[in-house]
DNA sequence: CAGCAGGGGGCGA
DNA sequence: CGCCCCCTGCTGG
């Protein structure tokens, strides 16, 4: 192996990297996020946030969209260009008095060696309480650059990690979506939802017109540490999530609940999906209601990282790939659906069974063990259509594409009220009527009406049997 | 018990 | 293929 073994380096890599990624956002080239922030939108690049900001990355796993658009609330828009400038060419400059102010936003975005705790300069990073970083930092980011120590501790390096504390303090709760938990109940409130197109409230984030009216506005406010929000909008007005500031200690909190999960409370649950019932908490409804709590979306997190490895169904769950660890897509697919495609015991002898069926065909896959197959050429007979992904098996294509949608996440019909997308359309169309409060099922025995012909049946089932 | 969403089957154009 | 209908599960009052 050592013989005749050349080691190639690139000695200009790093500074090439990132002039040249500096470029491509300056041309706005390949990117495919955008934040907005106090109306001015900024069209950047998910690997770059990712790379920076577990925050940011963990935004995107759970938005599986081409281009989401991520609405900041309540951060400056010159901290955000500066935290930019900081992600992309791994430096910024910054006036002295705006630095508690960055660091601030630093904190709230989990910008990579710019939100850690003002600590002695270490060159072992313990992982005590005050490190707030996942230990899982320290391997996945190559580089992470603190700031220099010398700028925290100029600047009140109390004010930029105990600034915080103060917001401990009871706050007008915008964690309003912590109450109605359920994206069904949400949609009663479809005024938050409304009106996306034309927001004439200063809460609109998304508004771009209203550039220096918010940024007048924000400035006053930014003085206060207020709870700063974040949207993420999938496509145009889809998808909203909602985060407010924790404060640093809960932020600390919640990354260490993140981490060891099982302190969370809900090992229950992590127990009983890992137990390999593949029964886990909704994960795609999740996706579409604001969680302010990263800790519960680590939980599912790591469920997915211990079925399928890490990332592994990231990958799986945005680009519709087949991940190579396809136990992970089982313990998935049983938490996304709640209603089981199969028997669990039967799902892994179904892609056995696949595999075996169509011996011809599965030869002609880079993964012979596993299924990976095309959704049309899945044919095991002459008419039936065989999900790539579960035993799912149907005489109809649309049925197949269909199912598979419940695999890809992938959710083609988005209403035109509130973010909530549907895998089928007619599932949108039932949703729009929670909207539009039309109730086409009316009993024929008492005043009773609904908007969907189950409630009716089962209200005529129980009240007038 | 009602509202809502996920997912699948059936039927007709 | 599109639409309709159905069953089912979850959640909150």
């Amino acid at each position: 192996m050592a013989d005749g073994m050349l080691s190639l380096s690139w000695n200009n890599h790093r500074a090439t990297f990132c002039h040249i990624l500096a470029t491509l956002r300056e041309k706005e080239r390949y990117t495919d996020v955008t934040v907005a922030c106090e109306g001015k939108f900024y069209p950047v690049h998910k690997l770059v946030l990712s790379t920076c900001s577990e925050y940011f990355e963990k935004i995107f796993e759970n938005t599986p969209c081409k281009h989401p658009v991520i609405v900041l609330k309540d951060v400056n828009r010159c901290d955000l260009e500066a935290l930019f400038c900081y992600m992309y060419e791994g430096a910024v400059s910054v006036a002295q008095s705006n630095l508690g102010r960055l660091i601030k936003a630093a904190e709230v975005l989990r910008i990579k060696g710019l939100a850690v705790p003002d600590e002695p300069p270490i060159s072992d990073r313990r992982t005590a309480s005050s490190h707030h970083h996942h230990s899982s930092d320290d391997r996945s980011s190559p580089h992470p650059k603190r700031r220099r120590r010398e700028e925290n501790s100029h600047s009140h390096q109390g004010r930029s990690q105990s600034s915080p504390s103060p917001p401990s303090s009871p706050r007008p709760s915008p964690l309003h979506d912590g109450g109605d938990s359920h994206p069904a109940q949400r949609s009663r409130s479809d005024s938050q939802w409304g009106d996306h197109g034309a927001t004439d409230r200063e809460d609109g984030g998304m508004d771009g017109v209203a550039d220096d009216r918010l940024g007048d506005h924000s400035t006053t406010s930014h003085s206060a540490p207020t709870p700063p929000q974040v949207e993420v909008m999938v496509d145009e007005t889809l998808v909203k999530e909602e985060m407010i500031d924790q404060g640093d200690t809960g932020q600390e909190d919640m990354m260490d609940s993140g981490m060891d999960y099982g302190s969370v409370g809900s090992d229950s649950r992590l127990e009983g999906s890992a137990g390999g019932g593949g029964e886990e908490d909704h994960m795609l409804p999740g996706k579409y209601e604001p969680k302010a709590n990263p800790s519960q979306q680590a939980i599912p997190e790591a469920v997915v990282e211990a079925l399928a490895g890490p990332s592994g169904m990231q990958t799986w769950l945005g680009g519709g790939e087949m991940p190579s660890g396809f136990s992970g897509l089982e313990g998935y697919t049983g938490s996304e659906g709640g209603q089981d495609l199969h028997p669990p015991s039967q799902a892994p002898a179904a892609h056995q069974l696949v595999g075996a069926e169509g011996g011809n065909e599965a030869s002609l896959y880079p993964l012979p063990g596993h299924t990976t197959t095309s959704t049309t050429t899945t044919t095991t007979s002459s008419k039936t259509h065989r999900c790539p992904y579960c035993s799912y098996v149907t005489i109809k294509t649309t049925n197949l594409v269909r199912h598979i949608h419940t695999h890809t996440g992938e959710k083609p019909f988005a209403c035109p009220h509130c973010p909530f997308r549907a895998t089928q359309e007619d599932n949108l169309k039932r949703h729009v009527r929670t909207h539009t409060g039309e109730k086409p099922y009316s009993c024929t025995l008492c005043p009773y009406r609904s908007r969907q012909q189950g409630s009716l049946k089962r209200h005529v089932w129980a009240h007038h049997n």
